[in-house]
DNA sequence: TGTAATATCCCCTGTTTTGGGGATTTTCTT
DNA sequence: AAGAAAATCCCCAAAACAGGGGATATTACA
C-alpha cells in the first residue's frame, strides 16, 4: 500500500520538526511538506496532493479554522486533522463544522497520533467523546432550527425580531400597535414552535438560523 | 416602478399647496396626505404608509424635531426630509440626530426638491456640506457599544456570552460552578455597564459587536 | 501596605415573564 | 358557505427576573 501523504502546518518549529521526524521514521507515512503558516496553503495543497493535513488550530496570519474554510471547498477529499493545545470544545467544534475531520491534543502520545492519522486516512474521525457529542447534537438540532423557524407566522417572526433587538413585551406592544396580551400570546406560540422556554433561548435559536 | 409616496407636514398653507401641486404634477410621486401640524402624525403615518416625510422644522404645537423623535422609533424605515427657512446648523443637526435623513432650505428650487426626494428614497442623504461635516465628526465619537462592552470583566463577558446562548441564570450557575446569586450579581453589573435593563437588551447590544 | 477591583454569596421587594386556561374576529382556503 | 389558520384580547398562578441592599475573600496595583 502506498504511503500516506502528510502536509504539516505548525508555527512552533520544535513541534514541527518533531512531527516530521516521527512521521518520516515510521513506515507508511511521507511528509510532503511542513510550513509555519497557512499564507500559501492553497497552492501548497495543490502541489503536494496530501492525503491528510495535520494543522495547528492556532497560527499567526491565518488561523487553522480559517485555513480549513479555504481548503475544504477546493479540495474536499483532503482529510484535515487539527492540533490544539487546550481542549477548547467551542473552537474545535467550529473547526469541524468548517470541514475538519478530526482533532488531537498536542500532548497526545506519538503512537496515538500515528494511529489517528491512519484512522482518518481510512475514513475515521478521531475526536474526543465530548466533541463527538456536540457533533451528534448539532446534526440532530441544526436542520430542525430552520424548519422550526419556518413554521412561524409573519407576525410571530416580526415579534421574534423585536425580541432579538432587546425589546420588552411592552415595547413590542407599542411598536406593533397591539396589546401586551397579544404580544404574550404570540410569544407563547413562538416558544411552542421553537420548543424553548425563554426569550433568550428563542433569540439564540433565531440567531443560529 | 411604483410612485414614491410622500406625506407632507407644513403649517404654511400656500407652501403646502405649492408642494402638493408640484409633486402631484410630476411623474413618480404621489402625495398621500398634507397636514398643517403633527398632532396626529402617528396614526397618519400608519395610515398612509409613506416612503418619505417632507416636514417643516418649525410648526405649531409639535415641532418637526419632536415629530421626528416620535416617528423614527415606530417607523424606522420611513425617510424624513426636513424643510427649514434658515440654514440653522444646530437645529438641522438636532433633527438629523433625532432620525431625519436629510434637509432642504425652503428657498430650494423645485427641481432640486424633486431630486432630493428621489435621492432620499434611494438611500441617499441630501444635506449641505457643513451639516455633513458635523455628522461625520459625530460618527467619529460614536461607537459607544464597544467601549461599554470593553469595560466588562472576563467573568462578566463569560456570563454575557452564556446569556446570548440562551442559558438561564440557573444554567449559567451550573456551567460556571457558582451560585445563582453570584450569576445574578454579575448580570446586574453587566446591566449597569451596558446601561440596559434586561437580558434581551444586553444580548442585543452584545451582538452589535 | 492599603486601597481598588473582582468574584463570590445572601436577603428582600416589586415587576415581568412563563405556562395554563378561554374567547372573539379576521383572513384565507376549500 | 364552512372550516382552518391567524391575530387579537383577557385572566390566573407560579416562576423567574430586576433592582436595591449588604457582606466577605482574593487579587492587583500603586
Amino acid at each position: 500500500m502506498a504511503d500516506i501523504r502528510i502536509l504539516i502546518y505548525e508555527d512552533n518549529p520544535s513541534l514541527r520538526e518533531a512531527l516530521c521526524f516521527m512521521l518520516e521514521s515510521t513506515g507508511g507515512f511521507v511528509v510532503t511538506g511542513a510550513y509555519e503558516d497557512c499564507t500559501a496553503i492553497l497552492p501548497q495543497v495543490k502541489e503536494h496532493q496530501p492525503d491528510v493535513l495535520l494543522m495547528d488550530i492556532d497560527m499567526p496570519h491565518l488561523t487553522g479554522i480559517e485555513a480549513v474554510k479555504l481548503i475544504k471547498p477546493k479540495f474536499p477529499r483532503v482529510n484535515i486533522l487539527m492540533l490544539t493545545v487546550f481542549d477548547d470544545d467551542e473552537r474545535v467544534f467550529e473547526a469541524i463544522k468548517s470541514g475538519a475531520t478530526g482533532y488531537l491534543l498536542k500532548k497526545t502520545p506519538p503512537a496515538r497520533i500515528l494511529e489517528a492519522l491512519r484512522e482518518i486516512y481510512e475514513g475515521g474521525a478521531p475526536m474526543s467523546p465530548s466533541i463527538a457529542r456536540k457533533v451528534i447534537l448539532n446534526l440532530h438540532t441544526a436542520p430542525v432550527h430552520v424548519e422550526e423557524i419556518a413554521r412561524l407566522t409573519a407576525r410571530e417572526l416580526e415579534i421574534l425580531q423585536c425580541l432579538s433587538e432587546g425589546k420588552s413585551s411592552k415595547m413590542i406592544a407599542d411598536t406593533c400597535f397591539i396589546s401586551v396580551d397579544t404580544v404574550r400570546t404570540h410569544i407563547k406560540r413562538i416558544y411552542e414552535k421553537l420548543q424553548v422556554h425563554s426569550a433568550t433561548e428563542a433569540i439564540a435559536k433565531y440567531n443560529k438560523r
